[in-house]
DNA sequence: GTGTAAACGAGACGGTACGTCGCGTCTTAAG
DNA sequence: CTTAAGACGCGACGTACCGTCTCGTTTACAC
């Protein structure tokens, strides 16, 4: 059988030392947010992890794939997410906003959250990732409570929950990233309120 | 006289080689497209261009800078925008979503327009410029056409526009993005309809 | 109870695998042969005779000390050495000196001698090694007819043998190092005529 | 015209800076001392000298060429080399000899020069340069001593004067590499000695 | 016209980081 | 307990670009 250019030679997942793994996303997301995301190489993570570069080349393709992954070890602590649901759902939608708002604004997520969306952005692989198994999860959260909304009558039973979110989520995000405006809880508020308006229940 | 420090040195812009400007722009254009933004080099525009390193260096401050005045080049020929206004405010938002979205579909629009929100996501004071050259007076024709709606009564009358602009244009931005949706005609429509019912005039 | 520093925990040749050793040493001739000295690795030693590197560390001091033993296995296949006594001790030497001369010429030694030339002049302790294992038994044959010739009337009975060979040897050697001259038969015979010119027994 | 796989773009040596050339060597030089030849790296040479490891693979084709470079620097500061003639050929090889034996019995010497041996053995277009650059002149001028003990008649008018040369310093040569005996005055004039009479000219 | 100062192309420089290779040590599983 | 296998921390490799710094050579304005 031919070998051909000779593959890889992909390494064994299960000598692979938790250890440094540990390590290795621990100093990436230091130092993303001490440096922010370009100002970090690959050597830096390795110094200050105390490993060696080729680990980390072992084990992701690039300086995007551990940072990204630094940044998902975070969230990705397992447990299930829900979202408040006193039966008011103009009240809860209001609170889940004013917390989103307050975390945008908070600056120490700054630095990696940016990060995340730079890497996002940039490579459909990582877009896709990040969908499910960030984004994804949230939003299936979102939209359960958006569903016991729709029983109750608050919202439209036919409305598209996916349309829903992005027209909740989609104008933060954007005056986010553009530093188009001020993130305050009244922008919340009315982000909620406008969104129920559009998908309110045919009277 | 000794000269201290001695400030840095600015060029003369009256004598700016025009051709070496055009140059270094549309080598940057077409490098962004060949092989996207993070892989574009100065010394390969400069190449490219035929250029000296130090012309570029004299004058833009980083790549950044460059790419984002070579994408900037290709929009701003000076033409002033102005939106079609038939009366009909869903129709004429219809035109236009849809052109918008067809435009973010084309793949040849894909490369530069990544590589602009790379750096506007990136770069606060490109996020500036952006929102001032780019930006800006596009969202000011569309207000004008808001504003002739509101007067016309097809929109409330004390409806934020900006936050009218943020709701029709983010989601789709956003999908766009993150590729977390099909961009097709009847998403623009769609999305028309929603703003038109969230910022309807009160009856 | 406490271990200390613990001393290096040597292993016990009595348990060594003489077939792994063997498929180190093969190993490491052929790529000697193939690659020269410095591009030999022990990662590649390891690779080609299937054995893992800490066979190799664990009886093996360094690179040196492999490619070392290697080229002493193939000499030390235990003969002893006689040189020829015709008791012509001038047709005698020429004899010898010809072949020595031929091995040199020869291609396929060029590669190892080479490598073992340089281990031995960088290297004290191997240079220690390669006079015990290597140089002192054929110079000892060497002696032993040198001494027969003195007997015989044919050199200074008080010639010091050591500098005999070194005037015998070294030129020819000096001259396969630098390749400052050819190698051919006539030079081996001057070689001999000269030495024994030099040490002519006095008149 | 086709290009190829584009050559490997050959800089120009008028912009060379000597500056950089000679921090090059002086640091060159010291590392062989301070660590060896083999220990010397090239990133520890750039760091020395105070230049970009670039800046050294730009002018050099490897470690060997530079060491190299830098001990041929020391010799070849041009002074025309001379033999001391006092018509006494035997002293006067004595006095030269022992001079020899002392260079090579001063342990200062001991690091570049067994570097230079290396590296002259292990490549043979150093070898050619070596030959070329530093033992071609010093071997002429010491022919041109021999030459004239040969007009005196203290030596064979038709000895080989290359021949004699390598009678005369290979088994000093030899000894200091594989230090396979002790580089005493009285053996540089036992070898002095020995040459003399095996080129004695015909009685 | 000519002189002179600038901007220009070219590219060498001191550096930083890249991604790869090999070192010598350490760990694991099989025999 | 040795072995084959191979991950590990480490350090050097040779390359690509960074941003700065000369070099001559245009080029265009002031004389």
């Amino acid at each position: 059988m031919l070998r051909g250019v000779s593959s890889p030679r992909k390494p064994n997942p299960a000598r692979r030392s938790e250890r440094s793994r540990q390590a290795v996303l621990d100093a990436a997301r230091r130092l993303v947010s001490e440096l922010g995301y370009d100002k970090v190489s690959i050597e830096a993570i390795a110094a200050r992890a105390g490993v060696g570069k080729q680990t980390i080349y072992r084990w992701w393709p690039s300086k995007g794939a551990v940072i990204f992954d630094s940044i998902l070890a975070l969230s990705a602590d397992g447990e299930s997410i829900r979202l408040p649901d006193t039966g008011d759902l103009e009240a809860d939608l209001k609170t889940v906003m004013r917390a989103t708002v307050a975390e945008f604004a908070d600056p120490a997520f700054e630095a990696p959250v940016r990060a995340l969306t730079l890497q996002v952005v940039g490579d459909p692989g990582l877009a896709a990732l990040y969908r499910e198994k960030l984004s994804g999860p949230v939003d299936e959260a979102k939209k359960e409570r958006l569903r016991s909304a729709q029983r109750a009558g608050q919202l439209a039973a036919d409305a598209d929950l996916d349309l829903v979110l992005e027209v909740l989520y989609a104008p933060l995000y954007q005056r986010w990233q553009l530093r188009s405006g001020a993130l305050t809880p009244e922008y919340a508020d009315r982000l909620v309120e406008i969104t129920l308006r559009a998908f309110a229940p045919c009277a």
